[in-house]
DNA sequence: CCGTATCCCATTAGATACTG
DNA sequence: CAGTATCTAATGGGATACGG
């Protein structure tokens, strides 16, 4: 799993990925508005689904819905539903989506570090 | 510039964003549908327009116009222009730019190596 | 060759209301 | 609590045409 010395584009020669190919399907899965936040929550355990929506701050229900089952039928994330009531249903992280999370925090660390001096502290 | 063994939540106490804060806006700038991609692509030195349109395969001049305006007032892409005939514009990142590719590339490999598995070979 | 401007459609996302 | 359904507004993105 380590990483190799070749740039991208040996890895990928012909543009960074083909037009029409899996990786740009999940690529908008993973990179689209709230799934980055999603799973970057689930990197602090099993969740349900008010704490996400706690944790992503500003998500309706119908997005949080669609995000998560995208995610899920990705296999990226867990659903774990308890017969009970109330009803009670937990999320988790996939080994294939702590995978991810390990590449996708140090991009969010670097836009929490980097942010207010590029777009400005105020809301822009 | 040594990551700290916190979570992304210690470093983000509250959420892992604030609802309407910079990181959100910067993270919508890179996280975008071609964002990505003309970052990652300039990651092979400096490009031209057209190569851009070509490693970019798909992206619209419209959206490549709007993606690299985005970037550069962002400080994280750096145009230059010949005022020669025909013109001639070279694009290239910015140190800031760099930066940020460093952890995005990882993320693109991830999804590189995954994708067929995740989504299927085929177009879906 | 390197763009800008305009129009228009498809997708995304929010608000609201309702259910087991 | 954990969702689904529906409707509408905002945005993203493509096609085309045009200009330096």
């Amino acid at each position: 799993m380590a990483e190799s010395t070749e740039t991208i584009f040996e890895q990928f020669p012909g543009g960074v990925f083909p037009a029409a190919c899996s990786s740009r399907v999940l690529l908008d899965h993973v990179m689209s508005k709230w799934g980055v936040l999603v799973l970057v929550s689930l990197t602090d355990g099993p969740q349900r689904w008010s704490d996400l929506r706690r944790r992503a701050q500003g998500i309706s229900e119908k997005m949080l819905a669609q995000t998560l089952r995208t995610l899920e039928a990705d296999g990226l994330v867990h659903r774990e539903q308890q017969p009970v009531m109330p009803p009670r249903v937990d999320y988790s992280l996939t080994p294939l989506g702590e995978e991810l999370a390990e590449v996708l925090v140090p991009l969010l660390r670097w836009v929490g570090r980097n942010a207010d001096a590029i777009i400005g502290p105020a809301t822009s």
